[in-house]
DNA sequence: CCCCGGAGCGC
DNA sequence: AGGCGCTCCGGGG
C-alpha cells in the first residue's frame, strides 16, 4: 500500500492466489473429458483453483461467498465499475440470489437491492450510486478510470495499456466469439487462461501506476474519502482540503449547493467569517451571473505569445515559473478573506491586507511540506525513495488543482473574481518577463505560454547557453518574493509551427552524460484523432527535419518516403490498423443533434444496433476507417456516411474498401505539409505531387508562394524588359573556338532595328539577328568547321544551366543584409528562423543585427527559368506582330522551329514543375 | 466565405 | 462533473 510493487514480485512470493469459477452455457454442456483435462493440468502445470458450478445462480453464490470469506479490502478490475459490478448485481437480481448472499460483495448487510440503473449516462461515469452503495466498506479500484486520469494514451483498453505500460501482449476475444470457446476442452482452457490473465494484468497495472499509494497520499492531504479519490473526484478533494482549512480557522463554510435546484443559487457561494468585520458575503455574483451553460469561457485565462515561427538550430532556452498560479496566490495574498468584493462586476483589486489569507497559508504549507519530502527523497533509496516521490507528487498535484476549482462553477468554493485575478496577474507577470528579457537583457523571446518563455540564444555552446539562462533567471527572480522562474529545458534544435504546436530536440543529462530526446507538443502526430498512417508519416518528416541533415538530404528523404507510402497504399500493403482513426464520444450517440455528420457517432450507432453493449456509449473511444464503395467513380456523401468500424470492413465481402485518396489527401498530406511549412525546397504542392495528388489544388497554400509568386497576374502584364530584368543570359559555347556567347532571345530577331526592345543586347544587335539566321558561332568566320550550333547543343545548355542554378539554390547560400557585415554562409541545415518577413538572424548576432537572405529565392529561380523559356518563345512573339510582318517571318519560323523546339520544351518542362511546386532534381535528366 | 459544433490538445 | 487558449475538421448557410 505504501509503495509501488510489481505483480511479478507478488506472484513470486506467493502472497496472492487466484481462482476461476466456471459454469456451462445455458442449454449447453461442458466439453467431454473437460474435468479430466483440468485435473491433469492441475498436476502438471500447477493450474490455479477452478471451481465448476452447474448454473449461473450457483456461480454467483459461490463468488459472493468467496468474496465474503476473503473479506477483500480492494476490488480491482479494468472497467470494473462500468461493467463487471453492473453485470454481477444485475444477474444476481435476475437469478434471485438471496440478499444475504449478494450483499457479501460489500461489507454492509442489506436486504433490498438498490436501484442499479444510472440516473444519467454521464461522461466518464463510473458505477452508479446504487452499485457503489452495494460495495460499501470495500475500496473500488477501476484501472480503466484511473488510467484515464493518470496517463495520456490514445486508447485505454486493457490490451493497449498492457502493451504500452507493461510491455505485455494481451489476447483479445470478441464477446460473440465466447460461446464457441465452450466447444472444446482446449479452447475452454484457453478462455479461462485469458480471464485469469486479464485479472492479473489489471492488478499489475494498479501496482505499476502506484494507484493505491498515490490516492492514499492525496486523500491524506485533502482529508476526503479514499474511495472517492480513487474515482477521480478532483473537485471534491479540493473541496475537502478547503473545508478543513477554513474550519480549522473557525470560519463558517459555504453551503453545498444541491445540483439541479436553481433556487439554491441564492443560498450558495457564501462564506461568512467568524470575524465580524468580514461578515459580508464574499463573491456572490448571482445577480450578474446566470447559470453557466456549456457556453464560452467565463473569464480570461493565460497569455499565449505569438510564436516567431520557424526552425531553430542553435540553443533555445525554455524557462518557466514554478507552479505559477499557486505562487501568485501566495505572492499577492489572494484569498476569500483578503479580497474586497467588487459590487459592479468589475475585476477585483489586489488585496492590501497584511494578514496572510487562508489560501496562501494553505499553499505555503503544501509547498514547505513538499520541499521537506524532496529533501528526504535525495538521501533515501529503494522503496522509501519511491514513497517520498509519490508523496511529493501528491503535494504538487494538490497545490496545482486548487486554482481550477476556484473557477469551477459548481464548486462549493466557486470564486470567479479570485480565479480572474489569478490569471490576470499571470498575464502581467509573463508580459513583464518578456519585456525584461527583450528590452533590458536584449535577448530574443520566440514564444511563451502562460508561465513560460522560450529564448533563442543564438549560441552553439551549451555552457554559454547555460550562463545566459542563469543570468535571465537571476534578473527575473529579483523582482518577486515567492515567484520563481527556472530553467526547464535546453533545446538543441526546435521547430516552432504555431501556438501550442512545436517540437524540439531536448538535451538532457544522465550521470553527467548528455543525450537527446525529441519533445512533441500539440502537433498532429501526438493527437489520437489522426490515423497511425498519417502520424507515422509526420513522425518520419519531423525526425528528418530535426536530424540536422542537409536541406537536400532531408527534402529528398521526405519526398521519396512519401512516394513509397503512396505506392504501398495503392498496392494494399498497409495493414488496416494503420488506417484507424479514433474519436471519443462525449455524449451517448443518440444525443448528438448533428450526429448524421459525425463519423464516430454513426459508427457507434451501428455498433449499438449490432448488439454491442459496451464500447459505444458516452466516454468511450470509437475506432473507424474512412471507406469508399469499391468501383464507385465518385465519393458522394459526407465523411460520416463513409466511416466504418474496422470489423465492419472485415466482414462485408469487400463492397467497402479503404478510401486511399482520402488518406492521401486528407490525412497524410495535411499532416506532412504543416510540418514542412518552413522547409525550403518543398511545399504543399510538391508534397501532393509525391503522394500522387493533383498538385495544382495546393498551389496557393504556402505563404511563401503567395508573397512572391512570380507567376501571378502582376508579373504577366510586365514587359519582357522589366520582367526579366537581372536575369542571367543563356550562355552557348562554340565547339570550334571554345569561346562562349550569350544566346539572344528570339524576340530580338523579330524586332526591327528601329525598336530597342532587347534588354542587354542593343550593342550587338547585328550579332543577334545574325545568330538566329545562321546558327553559328558569332566569333568564328562563316562556314568554319564545327562552328554550327545544333538544336541539341542549345537544349543541353538550357538543361545544364538550369541544373546549376537549382543546385545553387539548394546549397542555400545565405548572405547577411547588413552592409557592414555581409556574412556569407551555406546553411548546412534547413534553417529558416522566425517569420518569413523577418528572415534569418545573422550568425554574427548579437554583434550584427542583420538578417540572412537567401542568395537565390524561389522567385528568382523561377524568374530565371521563365527567362529561358522566353528566349525560345517564338509563338508568343509572332502573336504580337501585325499581319504584314507576320507573313514575313512565318517563313523564317519554319526554319527556326526545329532548332529551338527541343530547347523550348526543355526549358518549359523544368519551369512548369516550379509553377506548382519545386524542381524535382531527378527530372532534370532530359534526354536530348 | 464565414460561422458553428466537436475534439483534443497545451498550459 | 476542475479552468481557459488554440488549432483543426467538416458541414451548413
Amino acid at each position: 500500500i505504501d509503495g509501488p510493487m510489481t505483480a511479478s514480485e507478488l506472484r513470486r512470493s506467493g502472497i496472492l492466489s487466484s481462482f476461476t469459477i466456471l459454469r456451462k452455457l445455458e442449454g449447453g454442456i461442458l466439453p467431454l473429458g473437460f474435468m479430466k483435462k483440468v485435473d491433469d493440468k492441475k498436476i502438471k502445470d500447477g493450474m490455479n483453483a477452478l471451481i465448476v458450478e452447474h448454473s449461473e445462480r450457483a456461480l454467483l453464490n459461490c463468488l459472493m461467498n468467496k468474496l465474503c470469506k476473503l473479506d477483500t479490502d480492494v476490488l480491482v478490475g479494468h472497467n470494473i465499475s462500468g461493467f463487471d459490478l453492473d453485470v454481477l448485481l444485475h444477474r444476481s437480481q435476475a437469478c434471485k440470489v438471496p440478499s444475504g448472499v449478494w450483499s457479501r460483495i460489500g461489507r454492509l448487510k442489506r436486504s433490498m437491492m438498490p436501484k442499479l440503473t444510472k440516473g444519467t449516462t454521464l461522461y466518464g461515469s463510473g458505477a452508479s450510486p446504487g452499485i457503489m452503495s452495494c460495495i460499501a466498506g470495500r475500496l473500488l479500484c477501476d484501472t480503466y478510470l484511473c488510467s484515464r486520469d493518470l496517463l495520456k494514451e490514445a486508447s485505454y483498453s486493457l490490451t493497449e495499456l498492457s502493451r504500452t505500460q507493461l510491455n505485455k501482449n494481451r489476447e483479445e476475444i470478441a464477446p460473440h466469439d465466447i460461446p464457441a470457446k465452450f466447444q472444446s476442452s482446449e479452447s475452454l482452457l484457453q478462455l479461462i487462461d485469458c480471464g485469469e490473465t486479464d485479472a492479473w494484468l489489471s492488478l499489475e497495472l494498479m501496482f505499476h501506476l502506484s494507484i493505491l499509494p498515490l490516492t492514499r497520499q492525496l486523500t491524506n492531504i485533502s482529508g476526503n474519502l479514499w474511495g472517492k479519490t480513487m474515482q477521480g473526484a478532483r473537485a471534491q478533494r479540493v473541496e475537502y482540503l478547503l473545508l478543513h482549512a477554513f474550519h480549522a480557522k473557525k470560519y463558517i463554510v459555504p453551503d453545498k449547493s444541491i445540483g439541479t435546484s436553481k433556487s439554491s443559487i441564492a443560498t450558495k457561494k457564501r462564506l461568512a467569517s467568524a470575524d465580524v468585520e468580514n461578515r459580508n458575503d464574499l463573491h456572490t455574483d448571482e445577480h450578474t451571473e446566470q447559470v453557466k451553460s456549456k457556453k464560452g469561457p467565463a473569464y480570461a485565462g493565460g497569455l499565449v505569445l505569438e510564436p516567431k515561427k520557424g526552425l531553430y538550430d542553435k540553443f533555445v532556452l525554455l524557462l518557466d515559473f514554478n507552479s505559477l498560479y499557486p505562487s501568485i496566490i501566495q505572492e499577492y495574498n489572494l484569498c476569500f478573506t483578503t479580497i474586497e468584493r467588487s459590487l459592479d462586476g468589475l475585476p477585483s483589486c489586489l488585496p492590501s491586507s497584511t494578514i496572510t489569507g487562508v489560501l496562501p497559508e494553505l499553499l505555503k504549507n503544501l509547498v514547505e511540506r513538499r520541499k521537506m519530502v524532496k529533501s528526504w527523497l535525495k538521501t533515501a533509496s529503494g522503496l522509501k525513495a519511491q514513497q517520498f516521490d509519490i508523496q511529493q507528487q501528491a503535494l504538487k498535484l494538490t497545490a496545482n488543482s486548487l486554482y481550477g476549482c476556484l473557477g469551477f462553477t459548481n464548486s462549493r468554493f466557486y470564486a470567479k473574481p479570485i480565479a480572474e485575478l489569478i490569471t490576470s496577474q499571470g498575464r502581467d507577470i509573463l508580459q513583464s518577463t518578456v519585456d525584461l528579457v527583450q528590452n533590458v537583457l536584449n535577448l530574443e523571446v520566440i514564444y511563451g505560454d502562460t508561465d513560460s518563455i522560450m529564448i533563442y540564444s543564438g549560441l552553439d555552446d551549451i555552457t554559454k547557453a547555460r550562463i545566459m539562462a542563469a543570468k535571465v533567471i537571476q534578473e527575473v527572480n529579483k523582482k518577486y518574493r515567492r515567484l520563481e522562474i527556472d530553467l526547464d529545458g535546453i533545446y538543441k534544435r526546435m521547430l516552432l509551427l504555431k501556438k501550442k504546436k512545436y517540437a524540439a530536440v531536448k538535451v538532457q543529462f544522465k550521470d553527467g552524460k548528455p543525450y537527446e530526446v525529441i519533445e512533441r507538443k500539440g502537433l498532429d502526430i501526438v493527437r489520437r484523432d489522426w490515423s497511425l498512417l498519417a502520424k507515422e508519416s509526420g513522425e518520419m518528416c519531423l525526425c528528418q527535419i530535426l536530424s540536422g541533415g542537409s536541406c537536400d538530404d532531408v527534402v529528398e528523404t521526405i519526398h521519396s518516403y512519401l512516394m513509397k507510402v503512396q505506392q504501398d497504399m495503392r498496392n494494399g500493403e498497409i495493414e488496416l490498423e494503420k488506417y484507424v482513426i479514433r474519436k471519443t464520444l462525449t455524449k451517448s450517440p443518440e444525443e448528438y443533434p448533428d450526429g448524421r455528420n459525425q463519423a464516430h457517432v454513426q459508427v457507434a450507432l451501428r455498433m449499438k444496433q449490432s448488439g454491442f453493449s459496451t464500447g459505444c456509449s458516452a466516454g468511450d473511444t470509437i475506432s473507424y476507417v474512412i471507406c469508399c464503395v469499391q468501383g464507385a467513380i465518385s465519393n458522394s456523401g459526407g465523411i460520416a456516411e463513409r466511416a466504418r468500424h474496422p470489423d465492419e470492413l472485415k466482414t462485408n465481402n469487400g463492397n467497402w474498401i479503404i478510401d486511399i485518396e482520402y488518406y492521401l489527401s486528407q490525412q497524410i498530406h495535411p499532416v506532412v505539409s504543416r510540418l514542412c511549412a518552413f522547409i525550403q525546397g518543398t511545399d504543399p504542392a510538391r508534397l501532393a505531387d509525391c503522394l500522387g495528388l493533383d498538385a495544382s489544388k495546393f498551389q496557393h497554400k504556402t505563404f511563401e508562394s503567395i508573397s512572391n509568386d512570380p507567376s501571378s497576374v502582376l508579373a504577366s502584364v510586365l514587359d519582357a524588359d522589366d520582367r526579366y530584368h537581372g536575369c542571367e543570359p543563356l550562355r552557348l559555347t562554340c565547339q570550334s573556338c571554345s569561346s562562349s556567347f550569350d544566346c539572344p532571345p528570339i524576340l530580338t530577331f523579330f524586332s526591327t532595328s528601329r525598336d530597342s526592345t532587347a534588354m542587354d543586347f542593343e550593342n550587338n544587335k547585328e550579332t543577334n539577328n545574325d545568330f538566329w539566321r545562321r546558327f553559328c558561332c558569332p566569333r568564328c568566320p562563316e562556314d568554319t568547321e564545327g562552328s554550327k550550333i545544333t538544336s541539341a547543343m542549345i537544349a543541353n545548355q538550357v538543361k545544364r544551366q538550369a541544373e546549376n542554378l537549382i543546385s545553387l539554390y539548394y546549397k542555400g547560400i545565405m548572405i547577411c543584409d547588413d552592409e557592414m557585415c555581409k556574412h556569407t554562409t551555406r546553411s548546412l541545415n534547413l534553417c529558416v528562423l522566425g517569420d518569413s518577413e523577418r528572415g534569418t538572424v545573422c550568425p554574427n548576432y548579437p554583434q550584427c543585427n542583420g538578417h540572412l537572405r537567401k542568395q537565390y529565392t524561389e522567385a528568382e529561380v523561377y524568374k530565371q527559368l521563365s527567362y529561358f523559356c522566353h528566349i525560345f518563345d517564338a509563338k508568343h512573339c509572332i502573336e504580337k506582330l501585325d499581319s504584314n510582318r507576320r507573313v514575313l517571318f512565318e517563313k523564317e519560323l519554319k526554319r527556326i522551329y526545329p532548332m529551338i523546339n527541343l530547347a523550348f520544351a526543355t526549358a518549359q518542362k523544368i519551369r512548369d514543375r516550379c509553377s506548382y511546386g519545386w524542381v524535382q532534381l531527378n527530372d532534370l535528366s532530359v534526354s536530348v
